[in-house]
DNA sequence: CCTATATTTCGCCACATATCGAATTATAGT
DNA sequence: ACTATAATTCGATATGTGGCGAAATATAGG
C-alpha cells in the first residue's frame, strides 16, 4: 500500500506529469527541466525528489549537471503507472507545447542555458525593465 | 491532462484506494463501506463522489441504499488506472484486512447493519440513562 | 585552496483537502 | 401525508502540499 500511494501521489501533480513526459524518451538536466516547467529551481528540485523517491525517475550526476530520466528497470506498480501517464498524455495539449518548448531548450548546451537563466535573472531583479528584448 | 490529473488525484488517498479494492468484484452500498474504511458517512460520501466523477467507479440506487461499484466500460484510462490499483494492491495487507471484515459486514443486509451502526451511535453519544420513565 | 555555480535543503506562506457534525434531500413504509 | 432513515451537501477546522527565496552543499576550474 505504501508503494501504490507513493506513486499516486507522486502523479497527483500536473507539473510532476509534465516532468514525467518530459524525460520519457531522454534525459534532462534539472536547468532544463526549470526552463520547461517555469518554476523556482528548488520547486523543480523537489518535484523531481518526489518522483524519484517514488520510483518514477532515476538519476545521474554529469559534471555540475544532474540528469533524470525514465528508470531502467522499473518495479510492476512503476511500469504500470508509467505506462498510465504515457497512455493518457501522449495527445495532450500541454505535452505537445512542452515538447515544442523542450526541443529549443535541450538543444542548448546545459553551459549555454544555464547563461540565459543567469542572464535574466539579473535584468528582472536588477533595473526596472529595459525593453531591448522581448 | 484534466482527466489523468483527476484519476492520479481520485488514486492520491488511501481511504480511497481501500474502497476501489473493496468493490473491485462486487457492489457495496454507502453504509457498508462505512462501516469497512471507519470514516465518517458524510466523509466517504465525498471520497465516492471524487472516485466517481473521476470516473473509477459507478453507481446505482436501491431503495434506499445507493451501491457502488466497479465501472462497466471504463475509459482507458480509468481501465488502465484500475489495472495498476488491482494489481498493486492484491497482495496488501490492508487489503487483506477490508476483505476480512468486508466479508462479515457485506453478508448482512443492509437492513440489519444500519440497525447495527444506529445503536452504536447511540450508546457513544447518549449517557446511561435512567430507565424509570418507560 | 578559492571562486563560481548547479542543485538541494530549509523556512515560510498560501492554498488545497481530509475529516467531522449539522443540516438537507430523497425514499420506503406506515 | 407523515415519519424514519440512507445518503449527500454544507460549514468549520486541522493537516498536507506547492510554491518561492535564502542558505547550504557539491563540483568544476583556476
Amino acid at each position: 500500500m505504501k508503494q501504490t500511494l507513493a506513486i499516486a501521489k507522486a502523479l497527483a501533480d500536473e507539473n510532476r506529469l509534465r516532468i514525467i513526459m518530459m524525460v520519457k524518451d531522454e534525459a534532462a538536466c534539472v536547468c532544463q527541466i526549470t526552463e520547461v516547467i517555469g518554476n523556482a529551481p528548488s520547486t523543480v528540485s523537489k518535484h523531481l525528489s518526489i518522483l524519484r523517491t517514488a520510483g518514477l525517475l532515476d538519476s545521474y550526476k554529469q559534471g555540475r549537471w544532474i540528469y533524470y530520466h525514465r528508470p531502467e528497470r522499473p518495479s510492476t506498480a512503476v511500469r504500470m503507472a508509467l505506462e498510465f501517464v504515457f497512455e493518457t498524455l501522449e495527445d495532450s495539449e500541454v505535452i505537445a507545447q512542452d515538447r515544442s518548448v523542450g526541443k529549443v531548450v535541450c538543444e542548448k548546451d546545459p553551459e549555454e542555458l544555464t547563461r540565459m537563466q543567469r542572464e535574466r535573472e539579473c535584468s528582472g531583479n536588477e533595473s526596472p525593465r529595459d525593453s531591448s528584448d522581448s
